[in-house]
DNA sequence: CTCATTTCAGCAATACTGACATCC
DNA sequence: CGGATGTCAGTAATGCTGAAATGA
């Protein structure tokens, strides 16, 4: 009984930005990771998948770049989207150094459901929400985000 | 060269909310995890000192539950708590499965200290945002902190 | 030589699961 | 008995580091 009251977290962690960024964070990244599971994907190969799709081929250190993921994490991503199909690796001529990375007309299929699964998420996780309220807070969370990434 | 631009983000995770809070959640854990790092802490540890100085002396499951935290992972935190003399772990005379945990003058003091390191990191992860617009952030993130947990 | 790219092996922190003993 | 509590061992996914090989 010493709980009464639901359980509530102490206002000095309701109140601070950054706390609730990372708890909403694990509640959503886990809520991400299920809808993808449910198409044999991962956060890595959408965001990976989208940078393909809006840049066009690249090697895969300017992914990375790109998607804020790590170059050895994009080497196990691009292995296993290329498994799929969903990407080509090929060495780029004009740089031995690199490979190409190209998106196959399977993996812009993928890429489309996997859109799907996220506004899935996106339509549970903002619930709370109005409409003009989402808009700001994608507004406001890409402000943070410009400035730290 | 074929990355010029800054090497910004597909649009498509850039308009999304919940990739838009996972990546600003790995940034801002990582500054918190560094700002407690100064003071020998971590967030876990804020968390369940923030919850006793609100809600006084309780068990380790009832600390768990408000703060989100697993029972397996309060009893390590609280391990930690306890040998720097943060809180102390008494049997509860009245249900002795329980243990009572009270925080100490040194904890509240830790406490402020961890609250002078989150008001840091803070002012630093909202500076793009006026005044007005991180409480515009803190109270939508709040309605879906809430409506997730 | 310096720097970038790809690859691999491994590490640290986080959140969680399963099991168990204890007790209400 | 069912259910809650505290504890421990272990696991999975994430993000990262260091080193090596290759080549611009």
């Amino acid at each position: 009984m010493e709980t009464a009251g639901g359980d509530r977290a102490p206002e000095r962690l309701r109140s601070t930005a950054s706390w609730l960024i990372t708890h909403t964070a694990t509640h959503a990244g886990r809520l991400v990771a299920e809808a993808f599971a449910g198409i044999g994907a991962r956060r890595y190969h959408y965001a990976l998948l989208s940078a393909l799709d809006e840049f066009g081929p690249a090697s895969q250190a300017a992914l990375g770049r790109r998607c804020g993921i790590d170059r050895s994490d994009v080497v196990a991503a691009i292995n296993e989207l290329a498994a799929d199909g969903f990407v080509v690796r090929s060495p780029d001529p004009a740089d031995r150094r690199r490979n190409v990375i190209t998106v196959t007309e399977a993996g812009l299929r993928q890429l489309e459901r996997g859109y799907r699964a996220v506004e899935a998420v996106q339509d549970e996780l903002l619930a709370p929400l109005s409409a003009g309220e989402r808009r700001e807070l994608v507004r406001l969370l890409r402000l943070v985000y410009d400035g730290v990434s």
